[in-house]
DNA sequence: GAGCCTATCGCAAGTTGTGGCGATAGCAGG
DNA sequence: CCTGCTATCGCCACAACTTGCGATAGGCTC
């Protein structure tokens, strides 16, 4: 499906404003936070409102083209959509990120469809933990 | 280790307030947000500041006492740390919550330390996804 | 049980994200 | 093109936390 269809089947418009928050989340190498979006947007156009930038995040979410995930306890990063599926292993200790490759990812999601009939997108929220080396170093 | 114990060897103190956070923790049957815990506290002492039930709830998670994991997209639930471990399956389309029993929830956390030595906490999150009931009605 | 050290408190201001509302502007259809 | 429908915008107020600070009060020592 082109944009142009995506844009007409669901009724959305395409307008200055959510072209420049899609162009900003594109650009950005890694994942980002939409303060970070908002702040990049209104450094060139300080008129578009921080509001202005949640919903068009959303919006794009409904048109596939972005994606958000939850990294860190709190923080919601966006992406564009067409990455590589990938999880996060986040260490509660130091805070750490490793990647989950894509085979025990869909391991585990096929244990889950398997028990419960549910389509897990494991990608979504980041796994928190302690890792490697927060493990063997005891606290005194 | 006593509470007394947990109390010294960290430099916490248990004042009212604090009590009164761990009550309204306790009490509660299910998980509960830091917002409804501040409006129970504050129902009956309303001079408790509401940063002081968000840091109370911080420092009883240090002492072990309580926990926090996140369900839905945004919101942080806490209750008792003695509850028995046990994951969440929440669906984004009809936000229905299912437990994840144990035996998964482990094996799951087993293929993580086995890939990357890491120590994985799968309840602390809610695994995302397209429950039964949703994944077999197509959208027309 | 008096005194001291400092963890914790209440307050107030700041941050981040949400929702309502009247005005504006995409985008068909004529 | 011109027009009308309505999605989207900027603005504003609010909700849900977070943080800095001077005042208060646990709890250890004597």
């Amino acid at each position: 499906m082109t944009l142009q269809e995506a844009l007409r089947s669901s009724g959305k418009r395409m307008t200055v404003q959510r072209r420049l928050v899609l162009d900003a989340v594109e650009k950005a190498r890694h994942h980002v936070t939409a303060d970070e979006v908002a702040k990049r947007v209104r450094a060139k156009y300080p008129q578009i409102d921080p509001s202005t930038v949640y919903r068009n995040l959303e919006a794009l979410e409904e048109l596939g083209l972005v994606t958000h995930t939850h990294l860190d306890d709190r923080v919601t990063r966006w992406h564009r959509a067409d990455s590589h599926a990938h999880g996060h292993l986040v260490c509660r200790v130091c805070g750490r990120e490793t990647e989950i490759g894509p085979a025990i990812l869909t391991a585990m999601a096929g244990r889950l469809r398997d028990a419960y009939r549910f389509e897990a997108d494991l990608a979504h929220s980041a796994v928190v933990g302690i890792c490697r080396q927060c493990r063997v170093v005891p606290s005194r």
